[in-house]
DNA sequence: GCCGGTTACGTCAACGTTGACGTAGGAGGA
DNA sequence: TCCTCCTACGTCAACGTTGACGTAACCGGC
């Protein structure tokens, strides 16, 4: 059954001399080409079949004027992260859908990380990039980007120009998230960020802004906490808030696991049907807390299908101007986010 | 910024040209390989460096003697399911260790895109590949292993010999999660599954068949239901078992999503603290849900790790005899599981 | 019968890189 | 002084494939 033989792998040679032909037929063959015979096809094929020939893909496309690889690759911050994977999943059932496979790495927001993936990505020759930009600098990525890879960014738009990009309605969506609390009578709402280098964290915190001064409310400066990596600290923060002596009635947690470091701690302290709350980002099971969890849903396969369908267009040669497209999201209400402020 | 102008990309020969040094030379220099002066080097690393020169990884595993494409290929059901999510990232941490980029697919459990992609995979000259395989017949998956591709299974184990696998302790716990429900005083458990096809489904039925005869209960056939692809069919699957004349007062739901569905039908009905649950696979904020729910938590790190690592080894030429890795999963009390059989 | 066109092949070089091997010059030892 | 060994290069071919181009055979039309 396995047998550790060394032995070589199967060429184009090997068939051709066991067809008993010159490997640039077995080529026309495997490549489906015109100028072969229908005898000499079957005999081709016979002989790849006995040999158990596969193509070399790589030989191939380094031969191959077109110099296609037929593989993207893709460079999120953690493929764990449910939004990062259901990105992931979107772009790659694209890319099956042309025959591309998908080179994925997780950059950990840290950009020399980052700029490491994508040198192993570029010496991999990938046709294009899909990239979920690191916090600061973006040198290693517009390097990449005049170098001529076709780049799709997504979630954050590049701090160059030149660059197709895909994100969402982070401030219009921040902004009614906030006014609707406001609306339930809010007068101290707080807000819970990621780190202040993320672009969506400014865009939310811009967002948030936006909606107190629509409703004519005042920015209390101490119920602002940012840089919140991670739910532990989202944790700490929440606690520090709700020590307050005017300790907020409603939280906007403006990331994923901001919203549940505040849950956290919102069901430890019994108050999470006191406490409104609104996200952004969805997650699962949302619908299924108690009360449900009234968030900011990105439409992230449109995301998905979005970058892919620009990565692929350019890859294909398409040369208009760079795009910024901006995926709408929606306020999913649900019950937390629909609580009004207690009367006490 | 952004030329579109067609350059040809800088190879080796345009850098030893700059550097007027030879070609081999310049491979030393890009290789860290000994056989270079100090200032020949620095001359190369600057005509690199102007030129924007990048190594060409396909060209140059081509033509080395190891042939090693230093990129892996992970082949799993779904990648944005959390529990693939988790097992993907755990293997590419342990890849980017060893300066391995992944190649990831979804193969949706239908065995003829897994072949597809296992093609495609192989036309690209991975060095190994970490699968979930397919339910029903892994012929394409024994004819890659027996072209000598390294190959580890994940989750299911092989169906054909000579191939290492990783895979959690199926049985063991859910015997353990059944024996738990009955030592409650349960007579009427429930089974709730994934397709039948697949080892894990089937293991965990053979687990709760154990429970129940070591617990002393005899099998209702009618509490059985299985074939449950996505939650979907779980609920309908659920809501029949409430319907029988005499219903099932604590359920095992056997995988991910079978839990979800299940449990969506509980609250929908207001039995969530009457009906005992206990679901195969932990996922995100059921510690949170009302109640937390009782589950078996395999270790996903644990097992990407694992995976990860056979494959490296073999890869580096280990040839002892394969190996079934088994990393136990806990049961994880929160809840749920631990509800008593309701007294009318 | 001859000519132009088409079909079905084959030959050859090149893609970008590196292994095998060659060589010039200097260092070091007897 | 001569020989050996080492260092720092260079030359050449080959990895598996395909683009450009060559050619022999055949077909149809006049």
């Amino acid at each position: 059954m396995d047998h550790a033989g060394e032995r070589r792998e199967p060429t184009m040679r090997d068939v051709a001399a066991l067809a008993k032909v010159s490997t640039k037929t077995v080529s026309r063959v495997i490549n489906g080409l015109p100028g072969a015979g229908p005898e000499v096809v079957e005999r081709v094929r016979a002989a790849a079949r006995t040999l158990g020939y596969r193509p070399n893909l790589t030989a191939s496309s380094l031969r191959r004027s077109d110099r296609r690889s037929a593989t993207i690759g893709v460079l999120f911050e953690d493929l764990s992260n449910p939004f990062d994977s259901a990105l992931l999943r979107a772009v790659e059932d694209r890319a099956r859908h042309n025959g591309v496979l998908v080179l994925a790495g997780s950059s950990e927001d840290d950009h020399s990380l980052q700029r490491e993936l994508l040198l192993s990505l570029s010496a991999r020759r990938v046709d294009g990039v899909v990239v979920m930009a690191a916090g600061g600098h973006q040198d290693a990525l517009q390097q990449e980007r005049d170098r001529g890879t076709p780049m799709v960014l997504v979630d954050r738009p590049p701090t160059f120009g030149g660059t197709d990009c895909v994100t969402t309605t982070n401030r219009d969506s921040s902004r009614e998230a906030v006014l609707q609390l406001a609306a339930l009578g809010h007068r101290d709402i707080a807000f819970l960020g990621d780190r202040r280098t993320l672009w969506t964290s400014q865009e939310r915190y811009t967002g948030y802004l936006e909606g107190l001064a629509q409703a004519g409310l005042t920015l209390r400066e101490e119920l602002v906490r940012t840089d919140l990596h991670g739910a532990d600290l989202a944790e700490t923060a929440t606690k520090e808030l709700l020590d307050l002596g005017t300790p907020p009635t409603a939280l906007f947690t403006a990331q994923n696991l901001v919203t549940v470091g505040s849950m956290r701690v919102l069901r430890a302290r019994g108050l999470q049907h006191r406490v409104a709350l609104i996200g952004f980002d969805d997650f699962p099971l949302a619908d299924m807390l108690e009360p449900g969890i009234t968030v900011v849903r990105q439409d992230v396969p449109g995301i998905g299908r979005k970058a892919a369908e620009l990565i692929f267009a350019r890859i294909d040669g398409d040369t208009s101007p760079p795009v910024h497209a901006v995926v709408p999201a929606a306020l999913v209400r649900r019950g937390s986010g629909e609580i009004a402020p207690s009367a006490d």
